[in-house]
DNA sequence: CAGTATCCGAGTAGATACTG
DNA sequence: CAGTATCTACTCGGATACTG
């Protein structure tokens, strides 16, 4: 046996795990569809997602935006209005998911269609 | 990094629920990982995937295979042998997530550094 | 406006044991 | 080898009500 055959399979597990890392991150129902109303409209506040997002409950859009800013995905600004205002924002490395978002996106379309033409 | 074009929000309603469609097929937390193994060793048995995906059981093995499989993402194919041998394979179909995947996995990498780093 | 608090059912997932 | 069966704990997510 080639040794290469030894060495791809152990750098295919490192790939796995990355896999698996992005895919904890981008977990829950609703992060990646809160990432992508956010970052079509740059700036987004909380009741403007809430309504983006159909179906989402405000205590399910409070989890999740929290969860993507401790993965440093987004920011919030508290803006001092009154009352107060609060903007979410993609952050530098959030916006690197575009193309995955883009991706998933035009996916999403193409198995549509298999799966209702099926 | 580019920004998200100007669309209509109507259109962007329609990209969205592209997205959630995607999403609902890709969770679990190991179809990722599942499909990213058959892929990489193009056939793969029930047993070599266990072995492959590290901390899946044979339980939640099974069920995400016959998820995938409804969702025309793989086949399952029988081989008489004794005891039989079962091959997992991608579809077409399957085939074209492999995109989605190589994005993935460069994406989990470049957030580890970013995690870590900071 | 931008969230919290609480309750609860449904689904997810692990461990273990068993089958043809 | 390729799965099922069962039991159980944990998590997800919806509904409703409430706060500064």
């Amino acid at each position: 046996m080639m040794e290469c055959e030894e060495f791809k399979p152990d750098q295919h597990k490192k790939e796995m795990m990355a896999v698996q890392d992005t895919m904890d991150v981008l977990r829950g129902k609703w992060k990646i569809t809160i990432l992508s109303s956010i970052c079509f409209y740059n700036k987004r506040r909380f009741s403007d997602i809430l309504n983006d997002v159909h179906g989402i409950s405000n205590k399910m859009l409070s989890k999740e935006l929290k969860e993507l800013e401790i993965n440093q995905l987004i920011t919030r600004t508290v803006i001092d209005t009154h009352p107060v205002t609060i903007h979410y924002q993609l952050t530098e490395h959030g916006k690197t998911l575009r193309t995955i978002i883009d991706n998933l996106t035009e996916w999403g379309k193409r198995h549509r269609r298999k799966i209702i033409g099926s």
